[in-house]
DNA sequence: TTGAAAGCGCTAACAT
DNA sequence: ATGTTAGCGCTTTCAA
């Protein structure tokens, strides 16, 4: 009698080792009080059928199905990636399965996958995104405990950049309508502001978040501020951008001016001529951590509220000493 | 009478409309013969308590999960997310929910989730890795259906080059231990012996996959044969660190020296100076592709064998017309 | 030490 | 048109 699909049961290991199902569920699962030689033979009948338990059926007993769902709000990319790894890492290692899902920024989607992964009984949903907007929280009636894991700003780069002795420091960043943007150059002023100085070029510069909008915005930097000693990017693309023109154009990094980017995206800080410093949002690191909350919720170790991660500034040779005049 | 984890049960529905369960189960699936009033009565019921269907019951009973394991060989990352990609709107659409699985290149790692989606009685498995690399099938007791989506090569490159004109064709590639950088080189070579050429500088220039890389060979290129008028690079990032190099010793692209990538990486191409030329493995498709296959695999149709998907060439700057001397 | 039986939530025959 | 029942594969009492 095997059973559909050609996987095998408990059934046909019990029958195999001549005992009951009962018996060779204790066995399995190493319970109950068995007779050594017992346990050795349905252990031996297991392996000799390659038995694999089911999970739907303990999970439907049970009433936890060892699985939980991972929400990426906007498609997945490379600002999901090392969360999901992260995440994925905690939760591997503890026998917990990942249902990936892809919302691609739409509502109806993202409603759609938490219908079903709540269908499949998870024991728990983690949502991620590049975006570190406010979002709503999902859908009111989700039972299962959720842990959003989003990115955060910093206000290390400026920090950095005056510590290194420079004053004159500009910001090239991304779109205004990115939350992320407004944030780091808010972060940005702020610690200027704290030690008496101004955004160089009067303004705050944004763009896109691409190597040409670095490019542009250098020369409109150098234009309004030809004495700039310092740049903070929004990215480390944007730095890029910036980091060709500025050797373009005969400025030495970081003799001349300093630059700090944003992401530690290694393809875009290690090929940087020179090689960039960067704020490391520690990504893996956050989505291990939303992980492991999660995995504490479910045990019923619930934390509530906003934790936040910190930041590592990566020092790199775009950062190097200036120059004395 | 709630059931365990707050979700409530098809029992609870009934219960509440006031029918036994077999009706509401047939009310809720539009199966056999109910009374209007009585049908909406129980959908009424279950939309008031918030129904879901526990999806792992009914994968017990069906013999079905209507889920699919995702397995990255190497570790995921700019290869395998286009395909994953794919795969997952090929499988989402049809109600697929997809397991997660990162394989990092460890067999161990590896097996452990076979093991793992076997027991949720996936219905299917992906494999997907960056190496094209031969692999030893998985285990061989899996009895669902399993697809490999792998990369494949292609000689679109110099023909393309040769079609623009170029006849001294130069080679910079990656690792010789990657089969992948094997199998572009040969297709190069090939393409070029059939023209009546040879490759330009002499030899394949095997290296990392690195801009830097690029920048190095480029010199080695150049010293070897100066009149090179075209460069084809196993890899987008490759032919970035060229293409700088080549700008900044004067030598103009395309106009004397023609330019073409490997990967259609959008961040490499489209910031490349000129934009590049580059083949695109259609990675999304074949993701789309893969999971299209598993579906029909499940569906009770098989198709066995290799299946090679088709690359494309994406014409940008770096491949315009030669100056003609 | 082992076996028998109930039940997790659901669907599909069969009975009413 | 509706209700009853068996059973998917497993764990867990309870009985032997």
């Amino acid at each position: 009698m095997r059973a559909r699909r050609g996987q095998s049961t408990i059934a046909d290991v019990a029958a195999l080792a001549q005992v009951s199902i009962g018996t060779a569920s204790k066995a399995l699962n190493g319970r109950g009080q068995l007779r050594e030689q017992t346990r050795e033979r349905v252990l031996a009948a297991a392996e000799q059928l390659g038995f694999q338990p089911n999970a739907l059926a303990r999970g439907l007993l049970s009433g936890r199905s060892f699985t939980v769902g991972l929400i990426t709000t906007d498609s997945f990319g490379r600002f999901t990636i090392p969360i999901m790894l992260g995440a994925e890492d905690a939760l591997g290692a503890g026998q917990i399965s990942v249902f990936l899902c892809d919302g691609r920024g739409d509502a109806i989607r993202e409603q759609h996958y938490i219908r079903s992964l709540l269908a499949r009984r998870v024991d728990g949903i983690i949502i991620t995104g590049r975006r570190t907007d406010e979002r709503p929280p999902i859908d009111v009636n989700v039972t299962v405990p959720v842990v959003y894991a989003m990115t955060q700003s910093t206000e290390l780069a400026v920090e950095h950049l005056l510590a290194g002795g420079r004053t004159r420091i500009g910001h090239i960043t991304g779109p205004e309508r990115f939350l992320a943007a407004r944030l780091r150059a808010k972060g940005a002023v702020d610690a200027l502001a704290r030690a008496g100085h101004e955004l160089a070029g009067g303004a705050i510069l944004h763009g896109v978040w691409s190597e040409e909008w670095g490019r542009q915005a250098t020369h409109i930097l150098l234009r309004s501020d030809p004495d700039v000693d310092a740049i903070f990017c929004g990215s480390d693309q944007i730095a890029r951008g910036v980091a060709d023109v500025l050797r373009e154009l005969g400025h030495r990094v970081p003799a001349q001016v300093a630059l700090v980017g944003y992401d530690n995206w290694d393809v875009m800080a290690d090929n940087c001529r020179p090689p960039l410093t960067t704020i490391d949002l520690n990504l893996t690191q956050l989505g291990h951590s939303a992980a492991d909350r999660l995995l504490a919720a479910i045990e019923g170790n619930p934390s509530h509220g906003v934790h936040t991660m910190l930041c590592q500034l990566v020092v790199r040779e775009s950062t190097g000493a200036p120059t004395r005049v």
